[in-house]
DNA sequence: ACCCAGGGGCAAG
DNA sequence: CTTGCCCATGGG
């Protein structure tokens, strides 16, 4: 019998987190009287409605939720962190309930060698058809668990690419035998400095420092890690002042771990969210546009006209 | 240091 | 319907 039940939480916004960029497969759903999410942790399938503060569960269990939504992260000490800088601070604000989570590694780490060169609709339909396809059928939830590294190795490569993963289905192989096969743990990077950790995962095939820092963020519970992509690049960029010289994408990841703090990948989410949202408006970009009433996944990442310059 | 393949959805024409 | 655009990684 599946338990359901109701807990309090701690600032908190379940929409806002789960349509922030960390995971792919949760589906709004009504379900627990009202707008739901449906999903699973690893092979636990779990509903989740919030009225509030109260969080209602299907699935799962408040020990479960509250380490994978990180509760015990205190965003008040999040906020104080970047309070000097006024469009940080403005973000913080503006992002209340918004949380960096604590995921499963294998599927984080293998979720984000999906993410180059793809929107997070996009990543999210090869998320879920590589679930469906290969991932063990839940009860209580729509969405099948994440697949075992070993189903990905023994699938293939030409398997994996009728998933829609095109390039990366080669990577995802390539880095599922090397889990399988235990050359490569991603438990054994919990011990390890982010720096060193960083170079662990830039080892594995499709990972590079963006996705690494992204997997260090959502996994590894790295707050101070910075995955600059292009938005982030622009965010950063205006902060500098005009006429300063280039920075390349290290440098400027650099400059965020500086400038924003030991909270720097919190701080960065709330940016990267406010950019995305429209509400920090950037230097030569366009206001995006708006999102159709129906689209549920967080979709464009249009309205920045080619050519435009990073600071 | 620079250059470009790669792929599929989406907006614009 | 067709064209152009997006964009991290890896390899030349």
């Amino acid at each position: 019998m599946v338990k359901a039940g109701v807990m309090e939480c701690p600032e908190f916004n379940l929409g806002m987190t789960l349509e922030s960029g960390q995971t792919f497969h949760w589906m709004q759903v009504n379900d627990l009287g009202g707008a739901s999410w449906s999903g699973c942790i690893g092979s636990i399938a779990i509903t989740l409605r919030q009225e509030g503060r109260l969080l209602h569960y299907r699935g799962g269990s408040p020990d479960l939720l509250s380490r994978y939504f990180a509760f015990d992260h205190d965003l008040e000490e999040v906020r104080l962190s970047c309070a000097a800088h006024p469009a940080s601070f403005k973000a913080s604000q503006a992002c209340r309930g918004l949380r960096v989570m604590r995921q499963p590694l294998w599927e984080c780490l293998a979720s984000f060698i999906l993410s180059p060169m793809k929107q997070v609709a996009h990543i999210r339909q090869m998320s879920l058809a590589l679930r469906s396809r290969f991932g063990q059928p839940l009860k209580g939830t729509s969405v099948p668990a994440f697949p075992e590294a070993r189903t990905l190795a023994e699938a293939g490569e030409k398997e994996l690419r009728k998933c829609g993963l095109g390039f990366r289905a080669k990577s995802l192989q390539a880095t599922a035998q090397l889990v399988a096969s235990g050359e490569f743990h991603p438990e054994a990077l919990r011990g390890l400095s982010t720096e060193a950790a960083r170079i662990e995962l830039c080892r594995l095939p499709g990972i590079g420092r963006k996705v690494a820092n992204c997997i260090l963020l959502f996994a590894y519970e790295r707050l101070e890690a910075v995955p600059v992509d292009v938005w982030v690049a622009r965010i950063l960029g205006s902060f500098r002042s005009q006429g300063s010289r280039k920075m390349t994408l290290d440098q400027l990841e650099r400059y965020g771990e500086r400038l924003l703090g030991p909270y720097a990948g919190y701080i960065q989410q709330y940016l990267f969210h406010q950019a995305r949202t429209g509400e920090l408006v950037l230097p030569k970009q366009r206001a995006p546009r708006k999102k159709p009433a129906l689209a549920k996944a967080i979709t464009s990442h249009r309205g920045r006209k080619r050519g435009s310059v990073i600071s």
